[in-house]
DNA sequence: CCAATTTAAGCAATCGATTGCATCCATATA
DNA sequence: TATATGGATGCAATCGATTGCTTAAATTGG
């Protein structure tokens, strides 16, 4: 006699708060009242539901509830992609501050591209989030995408790369600050011919830590030179390109550079020591977002901390305390400080 | 006379099935299956569907979908955290090969902490997921956590770290073979003396890739010393202090080092800098993980790449197939082979 | 020309929880 | 003792889409 083994996935019966009331004789809506600490149930009947609710093991279908109620306990986070630094940063602290409250962190990217961007938005329309975090694309206009959302109501709250010409929460570092201290500090070692790298000037980032470089240099009574002023994407191979014309020839070279980004800062790094250029001696060099990978390299860069961890905690108590105020029209601005970290490849004060 | 300006967030009447039915006169079980490309609905109707539904600005709710279909066409996902390398990574190939079908991706982080762990199971079950792609903990047994989803039915992906014991689809590179590449190569390099980091050994990766460094040693004639093989978490302060311990006394320390985590390596080479020993003339070192910060160093880090990238999408076609399959009994195991990345500081041969 | 078959669409139950309103019973009040 | 009060629970509609079954119309075939 062969016992043949049919393996088949049993879907174990799922508990529903129905069974539960049944169970104890009673009906679905004290149940769910009483899960749901709802007033005008007695405190016998709580214990007892919540007990045989444990006992039998019951799982709250979101799904259901969210159906009825509206709220899907689900925030939609959008970042251009997950395995820059920066963003993976702000996952991580936009899911730990929400996770508390039971609330599931939905991740798209949009890999700065529009369309995907849009797919983005539409996957999380779909799965009715409760509202969604984002730093738009660099490329171009995102704008009508959030606009749709927001005239359907739907709560966003932008970080870091934010529409200006949009109504919404948002939360930032102070670019501006950042580009301004990165430049004094490299006019405070003495740099006097100092470039800079700027990416994406769609981007209000970017264009604000350009602002900030401007301004510094105004300040120092510096000129500013627009050849020194070079596009320069967030990117390492760009920021080696980058680098090998600025400092192509030798005797009207600058003597320092505030790049807009690690990665632009890193590939200038890389080009100077091809050409045993050396820093922070010769040429002082100063990035921008404190990328792990800055303190790792030689010699180690210069940066701005951007808190990133803090930025992803903060759109998240902003968005939850959104969505909980009554008033929920009012906007918050939140804008962080960014702060200066000298490292080696700007101080020339104490290398000497 | 004063006109009072009330913000009021509007949310927009959705449009729903019914109201397309509606407007075109038929029925929402119409609407749905010509949504659906459903047989049995003539080509005229579903054209008129469709084109009523973008004229409309319909957009699908698929929570009302998953309730009734029991599909949420959203996929869990459980990470240490998100802000390391690699798992980030693993995000991003999962999400990119997932939002084409249509999926949304929740992203959980367990912190390797048990608690959390429960959390975020519990999170993505209550939101009704298609199924969980995760890494477990290195801590403790995760084991009754995932058997009992298991039990439930729950599809179940597991990758890079498994729980042998458990039957499920899982994909993770051969460690094994990667422990053994990486000394070999020491080997090869004319090393004798090779110490190894290893870090939790709860964790199947850490102890194949100890296998596989105790392997390389055996088949080299080379001797196995218990005193050479080091506990050390995947962390440069912890590398950095193991190293010292390592090297203190010079005349018996080992000539290499391969360190199961890229960060433990990088701790140990800036812990030989500062003692001036010289990378790779008096100690070679190799990594694994292939971090970028790994070719930024000096010198640059020798490690093992294991295609996380790739290693997050086949995960995610593993679950996609694994859905369809109508025998979804079968599990489905991925050996990706981990490559050799040979980079200065073990490449004692072409720096003599 | 009528029965058999196919095709297209409608009916109504359903998924699981929430919630406004009704009801019942016990206690307090007149 | 009859009535107002309110605390605790039940009833039933609802959220929006899916789907098994039925029905109506159109087509085919004998």
């Amino acid at each position: 006699m062969c016992k043949r083994l049919h393996k088949v996935r049993v879907k174990k019966q799922k508990i529903t708060i129905q069974d539960i009331a049944n169970r104890i004789s009673m009906t679905p809506s004290t149940v769910s009242r009483a899960l749901n600490n709802h007033p005008g149930i007695s405190e016998t009947t709580r214990q007892l539901v919540l007990t045989t609710a444990k006992a039998m093991n019951y799982r709250p279908n979101h799904i259901a509830a969210a159906l009825r109620s509206g709220k899907s306990y689900v925030i939609g986070v959008v970042v251009p992609r997950t395995d820059r630094t920066f963003f993976a940063s702000i996952i991580r602290g936009i899911e730990s501050e929400v996770a508390d409250q039971g609330y599931g962190v939905i991740v798209c990217q949009t890999n700065d591209n529009s369309n995907q961007e849009k797919r983005a938005l539409d996957i999380l329309m779909r799965s009715q989030v409760d509202g969604i975090i984002a730093s738009v694309i660099s490329s171009s206009n995102s704008r009508n995408a959030y606009t749709h959302l927001q005239e359907e109501g739907v709560p966003i709250v932008f970080y870091d790369r934010i529409i200006e010409s949009i109504q919404a929460s948002s939360v930032v570092i102070n670019d501006f600050r950042g580009g301004y201290i990165a430049t004094q500090h490299l006019v405070d070692q003495g740099y006097t011919k100092i470039a800079h790298f700027a990416a994406s000037l769609e981007l209000n980032i970017y264009r604000e830590r350009l602002r900030g470089y401007k301004a510094a240099l105004k300040e120092a009574g510096l000129p500013i030179r627009q050849d020194w002023i070079v596009h320069c994407p967030s990117d390492i191979d760009k920021g080696f390109k980058a680098a090998q014309q600025l400092f192509a020839t030798p005797n009207e070279r600058p003597d320092a550079l505030f790049s807009s980004s690690d990665y632009g800062a890193l590939g200038a790094l890389q080009y100077l020591k091809s050409q045993n250029i050396r820093i922070p001696e010769e040429v002082g060099l100063i990035g921008f977002a404190n990328e792990p990978f800055t303190s790792y390299v030689e010699p180690t860069l210069s940066t701005i901390e951007q808190f990133s961890v803090e930025m992803g905690r903060t759109a998240a108590r902003i968005f939850l305390n959104q969505l909980s105020d009554t008033d929920s029209s009012i906007n918050h601005q939140t804008v962080l400080q960014p702060q200066l970290i000298v490292r080696d490849s700007s101080n020339r004060k104490l290398n000497p």
